[in-house]
DNA sequence: AACTAGCACTCGCTACTATCGAGTGCTAAC
DNA sequence: GTTAGCACTCGATAGTAGCGAGTGCTAGTT
């Protein structure tokens, strides 16, 4: 379920002791946001063994990079290479809290509606459930076919054009024309444009051939010319964001305040979450920790993605943005749930 | 073209000392972010008097409510009320800088698209000139007529209702039926319904009349029913934010952190957004200072709002929304500008 | 009567100092 | 291998002092 980029070196596995040692101090850390020292380890959780122990153990663990200190005479917090080997090794892939289980069961049962409104509450949901910003990323306009195509006057010299998708999506083109034209010309150049759409995906509709109507031919060109560019300027992948506002308070969790705002930009910019999506090529949830992320702005961020599998292909993705301070456990089981809740959904086959 | 709420009471009209005075420390504060002393509005103004001078008339100001110390021996910084009076008296409209001016007339000189994503855009552009979060509400859905609608069948047992308005909006509902229907019956009903619905606005759609085939009454019946909750569940008028990124750089205005983490949760739930503009009665800009918003979330917010005036109707509303301390005449120069281009731009008579 | 120079006063800000204590690394004993 | 003990580090907190920006007030000037 996790990946696992770390190479088998040297560090490939740590004794017992440090794996318990490790797990404390990153739970810890998580709970309460403050460096942790070897009496709360030897403390509150019952190892046995007393916090000269612990501090021989986290001494080790600093030196072979899975902790540091603020500074001295403070309590260890994580490294990315920390969290990452707790990510890996120290995390049962955990089944999501009934709670929320039930919260996400339910909607996906009840949900009724086309692909875009199913992903927008998608992300809505899956925020409300993790505290944290999320991403929903739907399919490239290509996977889904023209099941009708339409041309709409608004007024004397603009045409709408209006194609319905297979999965529901609606996309529309305004086609403003030098001059008006008359009803009959848009019918013939609708009826000759969804004949040659219907049935193919959006993205490769073509131009009617020409008919002995040139102004029916000349709409139906600007018109099929329109959809086409649609497709290409959507970035051809509609990205959903719900619950920005969590990074606004998580900015504590940032070294820097502004972080958050670059943050908030970036995400309402889309092309972030579209390139987080791009380079998801493993099936199966996937973490990046902090510097993990190509991203330079996302180097204090943790991100947790996972495909929306349909058959062979992928549907999308869904995921969720934080500091890298986040439970990744809960956060796991919950992309993990949605995902899949979502492709079940998609394809109940 | 600014409201002026004020009570014509003794504080009608300060003298021109105090006038100077206050717009001084008006325009140190909006500039610099600190209390304003007496010696820089004696200085960097040319008032000819002494910072002695500026002491007693700034101790008046304060009397009566215009200014306010931070703490003793600090500078003053302006109450709501002293933005008021600046806002009321104190700013001649102002022709939005011309480098902003243009991106605006050369936007909607070009602007070919549908009303929603016209207005999608206007949030942007109005964010960016003003760097602040923008607010554009749309016109109820009442105010536009049907000009298709269709039923289009996605699956065996589902069926998509699109309807096309005239503004360009495009509206969808789907309608999940109990077992599937034969193409001929989803043609006839979608073409009772749009007999019975072009010409009107949406929300006044009505189930056609029975004919002799019940299954088509039913989807026609269905159909109808799902369009007109639409337009109720939509809250009848569309919303969009623009830059709401600005409020988390603006953070630090607010005296409480996650001030700025809430103002952006309320943005994404429109609730808000969609209230401010309802009272809003006036024609011509409006400004609410601080307590004067009766939203207590804003109570450390200012709001600039101009409706959108079409022939009689209001079309829409523009605003934006930041901290009190914000640039007055910067943000209602451009919240004037933006909203009389777009009224324009929608409505060319 | 209005303005201003002068002055005592306030009070936040910075720097410095002392103290406290959480936490560490190390050593020696078990 | 574990642990008790201990010296040490260093951030956090508090108290003190001086600085200076800014004020209000008074007395003198125009």
């Amino acid at each position: 379920m996790n990946e696992r980029t770390q190479p088998s070196g040297p560090d490939a596995d740590l004794d017992a002791r440090k794996e318990q040692v490790l797990r404390a101090v990153v739970e810890e850390f998580i709970a309460s946001a403050e460096p942790v020292g070897s009496q709360k380890v030897a403390g509150s959780r019952d190892l046995g063994v007393s916090s000269a122990t612990v501090r021989n153990a986290m001494a080790a663990l600093e030196r072979d990079g899975f902790l540091t200190q603020p500074h001295t005479s403070a309590g260890r917090i994580p490294t990315d290479k920390g969290y990452r080997y707790f990510v890996d090794h120290l995390t049962r892939v955990e089944a999501l809290g009934p709670p929320h289980a039930d919260t996400v069961s339910r909607f996906f049962a009840g949900a009724e509606a086309a692909l875009d409104e199913i992903l927008h509450e998608t992300s809505q949901i899956l925020s409300r459930i993790t505290d944290h910003a999320a991403l929903v990323v739907g399919p490239a306009a290509a996977s889904a076919t023209v099941m009708s195509l339409q041309l709409v006057p608004l007024h004397a010299d603009v045409v709408l054009a209006v194609a319905v998708l297979s999965n529901g999506v609606v996309e529309k083109g305004v086609v403003k024309l030098a001059s008006g034209v008359g009803e009959e010309v848009v019918r013939r150049a609708s009826a000759a444009l969804a004949d040659a759409a219907i049935g193919s995906p959006l993205g490769d509709i073509t131009t009617p051939p020409a008919t002995d109507d040139d102004d029916a031919d000349d709409l139906a060109a600007r018109a099929a010319e329109a959809l086409r560019s649609l497709v290409i300027e959507h970035a051809s992948e509609p990205v959903f964001v719900g619950g920005a506002s969590h990074l606004a308070a998580e900015a504590q969790d940032f070294s820097a305040v502004d972080t958050a705002a670059r943050l908030l930009e970036l995400l309402e910019q889309q092309f972030l979450v579209v390139s987080l999506a791009r380079n998801l090529l493993d099936r199966g949830t996937t973490v990046r920790i902090g510097a993990e992320n190509e991203q330079v702005e996302l180097r204090e961020c943790s991100v947790v993605l996972a495909p929306v599998q349909m058959g062979q292909g992928v549907a999308g993705t869904v995921g969720i943005l934080g500091p890298t301070r986040m439970d990744y456990r809960r956060a796991i089981a919950a992309v993990a749930t949605v995902s899949e809740s979502l492709a079940r959904h998609l394809d109940p086959s």
